[in-house]
DNA sequence: GCCCGCTGGTTAAACGTTTACCCAAATCGA
DNA sequence: TCGATTTGGGTAAACGTTTAACCAGCGGGC
């Protein structure tokens, strides 16, 4: 039902209907009349066309796009909500909300470009955040060329002109590489994550970069690849025991990997930290929660969605076109699996 | 930039650029036309106006609204990554995807009112789903003035011409208590949830309907409330505690508050199950990593949030207004806490 | 008798697109 | 040479609103 169809059934003018349905101007228009007209637009469910409305008002689409491909690791739950969170304040500071789409990889290219093209985020937002997408995502590629203001969140891509919001991956790596150096340990296990991800890439050159430091060879018995999920933690760890050199302490490139490598460790009758300390990144809530408690590299995840939409919304008020590429500091949080605590006491 | 505007550097007419920029009727453009137009529209970053595009082309908005107050205890993260799966994939069935609006309770009515109303959720989306909302929650009344199709989820809301998702509190309370019941417990605590919580309503009710069921009398003495928060879960597991009526089970409204009980547990060195069984509600992640794994109610929340797109999606669809009030199945996780594994062994 | 202001409207332009329909010039087949 | 077809466009209506500008009629003050 149009303002149109009103109009004729009341036997008035659009514009008078338009007055009533917004209650603009109300000293226009009889109390009879608007009755009237209140009345059809109830009973034919009447409801303004938002395109139109804001066709004609010039309202600037308010809306942040959020993009996750599905089977992100972000969508790991924590992460997820904290960045939302983060993003979600940052932009209602602009009276700006978040809308979230969430193309399936998998999918055949044309339906992502679907859900991301005409109809979709790039067409109703104002602005893209782009999370957990991989080195060569065909999503920033899209943004790209769709000329869309847009930041890619926690994965450092090379192109100095795209806006990105990333942790310091590397330096927290190599902060955590250098606490276990500075525990004594010289034999440091370190398990990976998928090749394709930058986040990987920078923990492992954190890691190195630490080894290096301290002039200890890099030995690659001691070294795994995993993909970021606890299964393949807890097989990387049972590979690494398999080669016949054991290590005193293990870094790996998430929590999750770290958990199930300890219950590897676990199986092995070894016991964590007296025989093996380890310690992860992220902070996942259930870090806090296991026995013994894990040491991990906090990632500040809300201040990386918070940050990724003001700079967003800063580039779409300024209309400005220069990136801005921002890196946020991690945090060794030290609990009990690394055990720094005991040697303390 | 507009479609007039770089027609008239071109010195074409719309039409022509509308036929370019969209790659159609390729045969009806000239080469050099082409190539002069997209030069234009590239350098002047050209994008097209969604809101007159889908005006014109009468594209229903293909947006669902997820709205989701935001300090509900929804926010917790599993619940909410998993709640959001489900609604995707149900919305992505009908070439839909989710907008998230996160209005903050606390804020003043008005700007909750713009959140939803002018420019909000109400005016881009097709249809709107309320999760986490209390019973008389604004938002609930804000959606049925407005006409919108919308569907409250894991919220009995009274009214039965409002499309609805919940999970069956209550049968799942009772099965939990029937269960500890069945072990031989007669003393068994309840800890539950805020007053204005339609789900802790109802799973007291459980659990009363339960110890009812089995002629045993409700001693208010091993019950108290909380806040679905740990630290509620541990203060309240204290109170009981101090009332000198010692309880053999403890069944808590929530999995964080059965987890803050245990810790006060075990403060008080009593062991879980051996000295109080417990079980909790909800199935959260964490609930099978502790140490004793808890034993709990589980809820199909990822079909919650399937099914409460797929509701909605029927209902823009068909332009049907009679509601749909879905009831879906809780299912009773026996793991380490109720102490009935080793009743088994 | 005239001007003024109020009430309760109407008219029409504008927002940025898409697309059905029209049209002139060039080319071509016979 | 003439009609038909192709090439390369242009014109204008339509989508559903909002809003500035205009207007008729009426009551009142002087």
């Amino acid at each position: 039902m149009t303002l149109r169809e009103i109009a004729q059934m009341a036997g008035v003018s659009v514009a008078t209907v338009s007055r009533v349905v917004n209650d603009v101007d109300r000293h226009k228009v009889s109390d009879a009349t608007r009755n009237r007209i209140l009345e059809i637009a109830r009973s034919g469910r009447y409801r303004p066309n938002p395109q139109a409305v804001s066709l004609v008002t010039r309202r600037p689409p308010n809306t942040l796009g959020l993009v996750i491909p599905y089977n992100s690791h972000v969508f790991e739950s924590f992460y997820f909500t904290e960045i939302i969170r983060g993003a979600v304040d940052a932009a209602a500071d602009h009276g700006m909300s978040i809308a979230l789409f969430v193309p399936n990889r998998d999918a055949p290219a044309s339906a992502y470009h679907d859900t991301l093209g005409k109809g979709g985020a790039l067409a109703a937002a104002a602005g893209v955040l782009l999370i957990g997408t991989r080195v060569n995502d065909p999503a920033i590629r899209q943004c790209r060329e769709s000329k869309i203001p847009f930041v890619v969140v926690s994965n450092s891509v090379p192109d100095p002109d795209v806006n990105s919001v990333d942790c310091d991956n590397r330096s927290g790596a190599q902060e955590a590489t250098r606490h276990l150096l500075r525990l004594g340990h010289t034999r440091i296990a370190f398990i990976g994550g998928p090749e394709g991800s930058a986040n990987a890439r920078d923990r492992l050159a954190g890691y190195q970069t630490a080894l290096a430091e301290a002039g200890i060879f890099e030995d690659p018995a001691l070294i795994a690849g995993g993909q970021f999920e606890e299964q393949r933690g807890r097989n990387a760890m049972q590979r690494i025991l398999a080669r016949g050199v054991r290590p005193t302490a293990l870094f790996a490139a998430n929590d999750v990997m770290a958990l199930g490598a300890m219950k590897a460790l676990k199986r092995e009758g070894l016991r964590v930290p007296d025989d093996v300390a380890v310690v992860g990144f992220d902070d996942v809530p259930l870090a806090q929660h296991v026995e013994p408690a894990l040491t991990t590299v906090h990632q500040p995840i809300y201040q990386l969605g918070r940050r990724a939409a003001e700079i967003l919304t800063a580039q779409i008020i300024s209309g400005s076109t220069d990136a801005t590429r921002a890196m946020l500091r991690t945090r060794l949080v030290i609990r009990e699996s690394c055990g720094a605590r005991r040697g303390e006491a």
